[in-house]
DNA sequence: CAAATAATTGACTTTTACGTAAACGCCGTG
DNA sequence: CACGGCGTTTACGTAAAAGTCAATTATTTG
């Protein structure tokens, strides 16, 4: 495991730019290091990153991605904050389970049309 | 089943604006009727609807829920239109699949955020 | 029939999530 | 040492997806 790694090798781990990692920065959305102005992304800001991913290919805004972040940190030592937490947690679970029956309909959907596809090759005589 | 629903009655259902609607029917996801210059729904249309906020949901652009759209309509009659589809389907099912990864990755973590949650209420002699 | 209610179009504005460009710092190499 | 390459900041720009507002036109209803 790496100590650091520079902003352009998340970049290209990820894909992203390097505005996109500042901006990612600027939103609080990770936290690198620095050695004097340039930035120095530990392992942990790797995992956010890889969270933070994951969370836009899910349709989540920053703010949500934030959110969920946050979710992951060390729970809070209060309790009333930590119920809060809790039921934000079951919030974002609803999102997410929503977002499951969405995706199995949407991929029923597709096997549907594929179907038609298929049939419709059938009929024009097409060995598949 | 009803004949035809006007837009008010979409936006309660959905939860849109009727800007929303009129801007899903320049950008040519939905077609209704007219009646003189107000907009008629049929059942069809408020099915597109349904997908579409689907694929909202999903986090998948107006552009990218049209390709999904095309793709349930009747299938195109020539071969190589056919073999395209079935390319830009099985792509899709590909986007959707690395989305459900994503979701149960997320769905694991928030589980395990919780629970963090609930042995930090314990320690503090919380009784659930 | 007048007033309220509902719908339309068109123009302008806003928000989100970056892109792009300018101008500069630091560092290793030939 | 100057040059290329990487990195930085600051500021402005932009595309997508609506929201908002104004002016106008039906439609319904008391």
């Amino acid at each position: 495991m790496r100590d650091y790694y520079t902003i352009t090798e998340l970049t290209r781990e990820f894909g992203i730019s390097t505005r996109t990692l500042r901006f990612y920065e600027d939103e609080g959305l990770i936290h690198p290091l620095r050695r004097g102005r340039t930035r120095l992304f530990r392992p942990s800001d790797r995992v956010l990153v890889r969270q933070i991913m994951r969370g836009k290919r899910l349709g989540f805004s920053i703010s949500e991605i934030r959110q969920i972040i946050q979710m992951y940190k060390e729970p809070p030592g209060e309790v009333g904050q930590l119920k809060m937490m809790l039921a934000r947690i079951e919030e974002k679970r609803g999102d997410l389970r929503q977002k499951r029956r969405d995706l199995e309909e949407t991929l029923a959907e597709l096997d549907h049309a594929e179907e038609s596809c298929l049939e419709r090759l059938v009929e024009l005589g097409v060995t598949t």
